[in-house]
DNA sequence: AAATCCGCGTTTTTT
DNA sequence: ACGCGGATTT
């Protein structure tokens, strides 16, 4: 890669001419030195290395308002850079608090690129501004798509190993020759390639672009178009990058664009807390930025105001294992306050069940359920804990996970719009043609698909031509003709506020009365969904009245649940030790802390398993580090997993925790008991039994004809007076039981 | 074309 | 244990 001229900054003399203000003293105000030198830096690069809760946020978000109040630039010459639309959201109220100025660009990478080639995009040829932005899912669908029309064994191409490839490939900012997982697993190279190439082609021509091309095309669009970077870096007089530690090839280079016409760039980032390396993230960003960028400044944030002693002992304890590690004397005033509590459980129930008895007995001692976190490593550790939550009737919010977006009728919903902003969107088109069902079976499809291909036209386009139509027969002629006639009716939605594009296409297409005919137990659920989703886009478009249908689809494409977390609401926090950082929290529960857990065995199988588990070190110590006065460990002996129970040793990390920190302790299955038992008869919910008489809300009286599953899958086939019957979660029903 | 059944892979982490 | 896709019915 060519270096960019960095140092050719033309604008490092050109400083002078803005007229600096005193700044306000209160910007200052309880800062230590370090973070005054910070926030107050001039000119020129700066590394902020900042450790584990030493106020990092806060002197950014001061130095944001500094530089303002300054007068050393004016609001939209500042642009920061955040790891989630979470962290940029906090950022901009917090900033927004000190200055009452707004217009900031903050945001994530794939946010601002959204951004910027919502304006740009077109000069790259093929794509247009309406572009869909497909995530993992969608990806996954069209090279499932592809892989079967070019006669792949689908089975030995996974769509998903193909698309993670590609994904790699595209993060590291190099093209694919040579290597790939493809020879590792001893298949064929030349098929991953052949499917990239048709993938990239296909991308193209549905005018989408993934995650990954949402970097790669802006950066693109900076290399190839002098001009239009110059635009931009011209106008960021200061930009700021947050947990720089976690930036790949490709934001390091977007980041020297942007910053390289005033060379005003402030990093800040603790190489200690890298955890997306799996990613593409490189740690060498952070490390060799001072030479990188030359005469850097660099600040070190090494006093932590978080943390009680002891959990900021142990938690450095365990870092201190990773060799090849810069030392880094982070330390704290505060008192030691209690041991680290490490409780060994019996299985993943008594685990959850235990941890909910310790929420329970915090909340007695007046803690706030929204001041407590429990972390996982993997995403199926979610279950249990919820299951015990949920009998224990302990409020709970999850951070991520199996996420909003991914409910099938939401995505239904989400894809026509998409279809009406991008009518190229083939995939969007595939999901809806037949949703509601009208009969559009897979034969049909593939006749228009053939058609749409021998054309060169997108999907939606062959079904409205009647010559098309004619290669098909039956009712789907017919269906089709109207699923082209329902698309061009709502085509004039394409500049319409957001939530009156979702009401109109669940309106035309009758989407509510398709979800009761479908009489799944999940109806209710269901409908909630797209209530809630009716919300969101109201929302959106009272925030973001420019926006309209597009700019919905954008934030609806790159806000993940993790976002969408609320502090203050009396809920306590469930997430992936991925999704905890940057949070703190007065009481965190690390849960699962074995072996083939974390570290977790596929993070050790890479190349460099040396690598993998000093990533999975970091990922405790990120855990460790979020707790404020106190931190659970635990572990089980047994663990249901692939439906096959295991028998489990204690994390390695566990013993790097030096003894006289910890404080033992042991669940006992009685504890379980008064878990799962206090539920079986939830307060509010009548036993309902085989034959009884119940009353429903919306369907009225009827009789219990069968009931199956337990617990939360509990379902209830109930049989309405004049209704027929239907199957029920039990869960949401709410079924009254009548007295005869 | 839609409904139902079966077998397989799946679960590392996310924008 | 679960969900998805494919195959097999209706």
């Amino acid at each position: 890669m060519a270096p960019l001229d960095w140092m050719d900054a033309k604008a490092v003399q050109e400083g002078a001419e803005t007229e600096l203000r005193e700044a306000p003293p209160e910007l200052c105000e309880g800062l230590n030195e370090p973070q005054r030198q910070a926030v107050t830096h001039g000119e020129g690069p700066l590394l902020i290395l900042a450790g584990a809760g030493s106020g990092k946020t806060r002197v950014i978000t001061r130095r944001i308002a500094w530089l303002l109040a300054t007068g050393r630039a004016k609001p939209w010459e500042v642009l920061a850079i955040t790891f989630t639309n979470k962290a940029a959201g906090e950022m901009r109220e917090r900033v927004l608090a000190l200055t009452d100025v707004k217009g900031i660009w903050i945001s994530t990478f794939h946010a601002m690129c959204a951004r910027i080639l919502r304006r740009e995009i077109e000069v790259l040829g093929g794509w247009t501004r309406d572009f869909s932005i497909y995530d993992t899912y969608d990806r996954n669908q069209l090279l499932k798509r592809l892989i079967k029309d070019a006669g792949y064994d689908p089975q030995r191409f996974r769509a998903a190993s193909v698309g993670a490839w590609i994904s790699d490939g595209k993060n590291r900012a190099r093209t694919h020759e040579g290597s790939g997982p493809a020879e590792a697993q001893g298949l064929d190279d030349e098929v991953f390639r052949v499917v990239r190439d048709k993938y990239l082609a296909a991308m193209r021509e549905a005018n989408a672009l993934d995650f990954d091309d949402l970097l790669l095309l802006a950066l693109r669009i900076f290399d190839e178009h002098p001009g239009v970077r110059d635009n931009y870096a011209q106008r960021f007089r200061y930009v700021l990058v947050d947990e720089y530690q976690d930036t790949n090839r490709v934001q390091y280079l977007l980041t020297r664009h942007l910053a390289g016409w005033h060379g005003n760039l402030a990093v800040c980032g603790d190489p200690d807390q890298s955890i997306y390396a799996w990613r593409g993230a490189d740690v060498r960003n952070i490390l060799d930025f001072e030479e990188d960028f030359g005469k850097a400044t660099v600040i070190k944030l090494e006093q932590n105001y978080r943390s009680v002693g002891n959990i900021l002992k142990g938690a450095q304890a365990v870092i201190r294992h990773n060799v090849g590690r810069k030392e880094k004397d982070l330390w704290s005033e505060r008192e030691d306050g209690p041991l680290l509590t490490v409780l060994e459980c019996g299985d993943e129930n008594d685990e959850a069940a235990e941890i909910s008895l310790q929420v329970q007995a915090l909340r007695e001692q007046g803690v706030n359920l929204d001041g407590i976190a429990v972390f996982y490593r993997v995403n199926f550790m979610q279950r249990a804990l919820e299951r015990a939550f949920r009998l224990s009737q302990i409020p709970y919010q999850i951070v991520g996970g199996i996420e909003f977006y991914q409910r099938r009728e939401i995505r239904d919903l989400i894809a026509y719009l998409q279809l009406i902003a991008n009518p190229r969107d083939d995939v969007a088109c595939r999901r809806v043609i037949n949703v509601p069902a009208r009969g559009i079976g897979e034969r049909s499809l593939e006749r228009l698909n053939d058609w749409a291909a021998a054309h060169g036209v997108p999907l939606r386009d062959a079904a409205a031509s009647a010559e098309a139509r004619a290669t098909i027969r039956g009712r789907a002629r017919a269906s089709l003709e109207a699923f082209a006639q329902l698309m061009e009716e709502l085509g004039d939605l394409r500049d319409a506020p957001a939530a009156e594009a979702l009401d109109r296409v669940i309106l035309a297409t009758d989407y509510g009365g398709w979800l009761k005919n479908l009489g799944e137990p999940e109806l209710e659920m269901r409908e909630e969904n797209v209530e809630e989703l009716r919300t969101h886009a109201s929302t959106y478009d009272r925030a973001s009245p420019d926006g309209r249908l597009r700019g919905f689809l954008q934030d609806v494409a790159l806000v993940s649940d993790v976002d969408a977390y609320d502090e203050g609401t009396e809920r306590v926090a469930l997430m992936t030790l991925h999704a905890a950082k940057g949070l703190e929290f007065p009481v965190v529960f690390v849960a699962g802390l074995e072996e083939q857990l974390l570290p977790h065995p596929l993070a050790l199988d890479s190349d460099d398993p040396d690598a993998g588990l000093e990533e999975e070190r970091r990922l405790m110590y990120v855990g460790m580090t979020r707790a404020q006065e106190r931190l659970f460990l635990t572990h089980a002996r047994t663990r249901l997993h692939f439906g096959e129970t295991s028998y489990r040793t204690p994390s390695r990390f566990l013993d790097e925790i030096p003894a006289e920190l910890l404080d033992g302790m042991e669940s006992t299955p009685e504890d379980a008991e008064d878990v799962f038992g206090a539920f079986e008869n939830p307060e509010g919910v009548d036993e309902v039994r085989e034959g009884d008489r119940v009353y429903h809300e919306h369907f009225g009286r009827g009789r219990v004809e069968k009931l199956q599953g337990s617990g939360l899958n509990a379902r209830a086939t109930v049989a309405f007076d004049g209704l027929g019957s239907k199957v029920l979660l039990l869960q949401y029903a709410r079924l009254q039981v009548l007295d005869p």
